[in-house]
DNA sequence: TCGTTCATGTAATAGGTTACATGATTCG
DNA sequence: CGAATCATGTAACCTATTACATGAACGA
């Protein structure tokens, strides 16, 4: 008898989950704290946010406020909660193909000159270790300031999950592009 | 003055440089050398093939067959070939934000049992297993017979990619599961 | 006889981005 | 004075999947 939602709807019930209330602080959430592995855009949050309530996932508390537009506070029922902890027991049913320009670009590159291919897997190398650092600032900060929060410890867990992502794919840029290096003799 | 096209397109102009002629032998080849960091259905393959005609980017030639439907055999022209090249000399302009499920639910995880979580991880890593097996079995057939081909370095270097990418993952739900035993104490 | 392979394609639907519109406040 | 932040939302568009339709040949 229960609907199944896309990953979107699941993603923005689990936020509620947290003290953001506001497609405003949903979006801010998600591009601080999730774009290792998610991203979220206003077109979807807001009409998403409105089918929750409509399917009684969540109810609203709109605020007015002078100047700014109404304050919509979203809060999640019973059933919006047991319709998260649902979709949290389902085992994953297959691992999606994660499309990857780079990989693809690569996998053309007989095509292409020598260097444009190694200038190419230089330039991701050096994207993936500013995003890496940027990880690694991110780490710092959550077990500094938010040891406190019930979610810190999955927060960690899903970072590390996008720390060791980036360096392997570092690590693979640097042997191929030793590989290609050696092929050229 | 030129067009740009989207990711779909240049992967279809970067595999008629190969020997696949038809939709459906284009469709083949993704499926089987392309699936671990691309994927395309014929939704999009026929109309894809259709434009690269009207924007002069390939030729068709039709074959009647008895019983089967034409067949229609798409070749590159200069000018597919230019747009490809283009393509591959441009860097990535960013790196994409991959969609991960199964971090998303562990990021929410904390409002879950704990033996779920760590059920979660287990299944995940068992795919990966199976995932990680099929590569490295087209990597022992590519090695075995496909060194002719001059695309074959290319095909390996996109393999290793898959492999390290799925080894990553599996040491990483290891490692989690671990930190999760240790916290439920 | 039934499932698979060959071989084309479309229509409906779903999922997602981008650009736009509005408008006050606050900080440099 | 201009940019960023707060805060909502929609419409047009692009991208992609799924289900469907057609139909012969071939092997188990």
């Amino acid at each position: 008898m229960n609907k199944t939602y896309n990953h979107t709807t699941y993603a923005l019930l689990g936020i509620l989950t947290t003290d953001c209330r506001t497609g405003y602080e949903i979006k801010q959430l998600i591009d601080q704290s999730l774009n290792h592995f998610w991203k979220i855009s206003y077109g979807q949050i807001y009409p998403t946010l409105k089918k929750l309530v409509a399917d009684r996932l969540a109810t609203v508390t709109t605020t007015a406020q002078d100047g700014k537009p109404d304050r919509k506070e979203y809060t999640l029922t019973a059933e919006g909660k047991k319709a998260l902890q649902e979709w949290l027991e389902q085992p994953l049913q297959q691992i999606p193909v994660e499309r990857n320009e780079v990989i693809l670009k690569l996998f053309f590159s007989r095509h292409q000159r020598t260097e444009h291919t190694l200038a190419l897997l230089q330039d991701y190398k050096q994207k993936l270790l500013e995003r890496y650092e940027t990880y690694q600032s991110i780490e710092q900060m959550i077990k500094g300031s938010h040891l406190e929060s019930a979610d810190a410890n999955y927060w960690l867990y899903t970072l590390d999950y996008g720390k060791r992502m980036t360096k392997a794919t570092m690590e693979w840029c640097e042997v191929t592009k030793g590989q290609i290096n050696q092929e050229e003799d």
